[in-house]
DNA sequence: GAAACCATTTAACAAATGATAAAAAGTAGC
DNA sequence: GCTACTTTTTATCATTTGTTAAATGGTTTC
C-alpha cells in the first residue's frame, strides 16, 4: 500500500503539509521474526505496513498473548510510547518479509505544535485507532470465542490464511485448543 | 469536579483557546435513570460529568451489556457520533442525579479547524481515550473475571458501592451468578 | 524419500461459567 | 413494623473452556 493512500485516508492535507509529513518518513524492511517493538521499551518511531503482516503480543505468566494484527495499510504504534512516554507492554513481531514506512515520533510532535491541519491529522488517526479498539472491546465482551472467530473469518480471512492459529487463538482469548473444537464445530 | 480542572487536565491551553472552549460548553442537570444517549442515533454533543455516576450499555439479544462507567471528571462520549457522524450502538443512563458540562460537536469542530492548540487539545483528549480503551481490551483478554473484579475494586472501589452488581457483572463480562461466586470466594 | 521438526487436531478429564429457579437480604412506602 | 419490591446470594445441572498428552498432518533438510 502506498504512502499518499495511507495518508490521505486518514485526514486530506494541504500540499505543503502532506510533504512535511513525508519528508519525516523513510522506507524500511526486515525479515520475517524481526522484533520491531521490544516490552518495556520506550519506542521513538511509529510505522505504516507497505508490504507484510505484524502481530503484538505481551506475556502472561510464561506464554504469549497476541491482542493485535497488522496488514498493508495499518499503523503500528506503541500507543504507551506513543502518547505518554512511556515503556510498552508489547513485543510486536514481523509475520512475514516487511517493508515498512518509518516515522519518528519526535518529528511528529514537532509538526504537531506548528501545523493545524497535522494537528487534525494526528487526531483523526487516533480517532480511527479508538474506533477499532471500541469495536474490539464490544466484540469481546458481547460475543462468543465462536462468533469472534466467525466475524474475523467474514472480515479479514487473509489473516486466518497467514498466521499461525496459535495466534489467532490467543487473539481470541481462548486456547489453541478451543479454537479447534470451535473449527471442527463451524465445519 | 471543575470545568478548568477537566480541560487543563487533557492538554494545557492558552487561555484564549481554553476560554474558546469554555464559551461553548453549558451546564445542565439530569435526574437519575435520564437517558443522555440512545442507540441508534447521531449524538451532537459530548459531556463531562462534574458530579454523579454514568453507565454505557448495548443489547445483545434481549440483555442489556454494560460496557463503560463514568465519574465525576470523565468524558461522556458516543464515539461513533463523535468521530464518523454515525449512529451510536449505546445507550448512556445515569446512575445518580448528574451535574454535567455539556459541549456541543459541531463548536468543537469548528475550533479544531482555527485553532492549533484545540487542534492538539482534541488530540490529546482522544489518545488518552484511547490508551483506556487498549487497558480495558488487554484486561478483558488476558485476565480471568476474578483477576478484572479484584483490579476494578482496587482501582475503582467507589464504583462498586455506586453501581448495581448486575451492572457490574455485565461490566466484566460474566453473569451475575458468576460475580456472586467471585465475590464469595474473596472474602 | 526418510528423518526431524513444527503446526494442528483429537481425546480425556478437571475447572469455570452459564441458565434457571429458589432463597435470603436489603430497601422503600404506608 | 408489615408488605411489596428489588437486589444479591445459593443451589443444581448443563455447557463451555482449560489442561495435558498423544496422534495426525505438513514442511523442510539432507
Amino acid at each position: 500500500m502506498d504512502l499518499d493512500q495511507i495518508i490521505d485516508h486518514i485526514y486530506p492535507l494541504p500540499t505543503a503539509s502532506k510533504n512535511a509529513i513525508k519528508e519525516s518518513i523513510i522506507e524500511t524492511k526486515y525479515p520475517k521474526g524481526h522484533i520491531l517493538f521490544k516490552v518495556n521499551k520506550v519506542e521513538t518511531s511509529i510505522y505504516f505496513i507497505k508490504k507484510g503482516i505484524a502481530r503484538a503480543y505481551a506475556y502472561s505468566d510464561d506464554n504469549q498473548i497476541t491482542f493485535w494484527f497488522g496488514q498493508e495499510g495499518d499503523p503500528v504504534v506503541s500507543m504507551k510510547s506513543y502518547v505518554n512516554n512511556q515503556k510498552g507492554y508489547e513485543d510486536v513481531e514481523l509475520l512475514e518479509d516487511c517493508e515498512l514506512y518509518e516515522l519518528k515520533t519526535n518529528k511528529l510532535q514537532a509538526l504537531f505544535l506548528e501545523d493545524v491541519h497535522i494537528a487534525n491529522w494526528g487526531r483523526k488517526f487516533v480517532e480511527f485507532e479508538l474506533i477499532k479498539s471500541e469495536e474490539r472491546l464490544i466484540a469481546l465482551q458481547f460475543n462468543t470465542a465462536t462468533e469472534r472467530y466467525a466475524t474475523l473469518l467474514k472480515n479479514y480471512p487473509s489473516i486466518i490464511q497467514r498466521v499461525q492459529l496459535a495466534h489467532i487463538a490467543s487473539f481470541l482469548g481462548i486456547t489453541q485448543v478451543s479454537l479447534s473444537r470451535i473449527r471442527a464445530k463451524i465445519k
